[in-house]
DNA sequence: CGTAAATATATGTTATAACAGTATAAGTTA
DNA sequence: TAACTTATACTGTTATAACATATATTTACG
């Protein structure tokens, strides 16, 4: 549906202020598809996104460092995250012997029957969710990935550390928009 | 920047996949940029977003309703995020003598004047931050429309309302993902 | 070796998103 | 007019996002 429909406006400013709208739109539209999905499962989208790291790392182990980088974002709940996931025998933590200030956090046979199960569901929802020929999303990826030529001043690697974190205290709590996920 | 650099990840299973994150990513990309713009001036952006409906309104008062439709959202802390533009003296509250019911919200001149201040700043940063021209945009948003032909089953305009809302009650506290914002 | 610096994770805190529920006013109908 | 329904806004609650800080371990360096 034509975005000027779907938010009541009868026309916009720029194509350029109604190609941010869209944007904007579409994420939410998307999320929101994603979510009700997993609802019925009792799982969150950053626990399902979790989960599927797990897995792009089994039968090897991940840390938390290495589940917060791929989630490409702070993330400072991870280990609040991965407790909530072993709370449901979803995953397993381990003290790492080689290095103790690690934790390995496995997936559990019980985890990998549950993505296992919801790669199912999303192949049939997600088949007929974004309606674009083969030809139309390669356009599409290629328009966003040069919409996003001029890099933002603060990247979001820079926060990908608590050294880097507490080197820039330069703002407060403002940034209240985190879905940045790392699909696999 | 390639979306597969960006986010480390060599390759994707599909185009399809590909423009799930690419989608994802550059709302994340687009609503950091908004954020940092805001930040020195002490609103966030649903506070910004509110002001912007004001103003639409101006000099008309905006009842709370109307700003949650606008917002296109359920929104439920509107009054609140209202009680705080009110705090800081750029909107008024008052009663509406025709319904006693509404809340007559007014942008104050103090209001305005930092909205002006802020089109001004964001005229600059905006101008570089897509980075496609007007016909690329035109493609853009036609994919974008097209994208989401398929409708969820669950639409946003279901829970404009609280009748609505109570009348559903099916799904539980699951969708942390509010960004559904009205810019004009 | 001992001390400082760096690293990895966990925990504490505050604001707020996402609900649910309540209070008040207006509209409707018997 | 009373009784019921609907509409509008406000308030209460819980989980969590977005930080900041603390603790434990390893590494680096004099």
């Amino acid at each position: 549906m034509k975005i000027e429909e779907e938010i009541k406006q009868k026309q916009f400013k720029s194509e350029y202020h109604k190609a941010m709208v869209n944007i904007i739109f579409t994420y939410n539209w998307l999320i929101k598809n994603q979510v009700e999905v997993l609802e019925p499962y009792g799982i969150t989208l950053q626990q399902f996104n979790i989960l599927r790291i797990l897995r792009g790392q089994y039968p090897k182990p991940s840390t938390i460092k290495l589940i917060k980088e791929r989630m490409l974002d702070r993330m400072s709940d991870c280990s609040r995250i991965v407790e909530k996931l072993r709370a449901k025998k979803l995953v397993e933590r381990h003290l790492c012997v080689k290095d103790r200030r690690n934790v390995d956090v496995l997936i559990t046979k019980k985890g990998l029957a549950l993505l296992k199960k919801l790669d199912k569901i999303f192949e049939k929802s997600d088949k007929n969710l974004i309606a674009l020929s083969d030809k139309e999303l390669k356009t599409f990826n290629k328009l966003l990935d040069k919409l996003r030529r001029k890099n933002l001043k603060i990247k979001n690697r820079d926060y990908l550390n608590t050294a880097d974190r507490l080197n820039n205290s330069t703002h407060k709590r403002q940034l209240n928009h985190k879905h940045l996920y790392n699909f696999f």
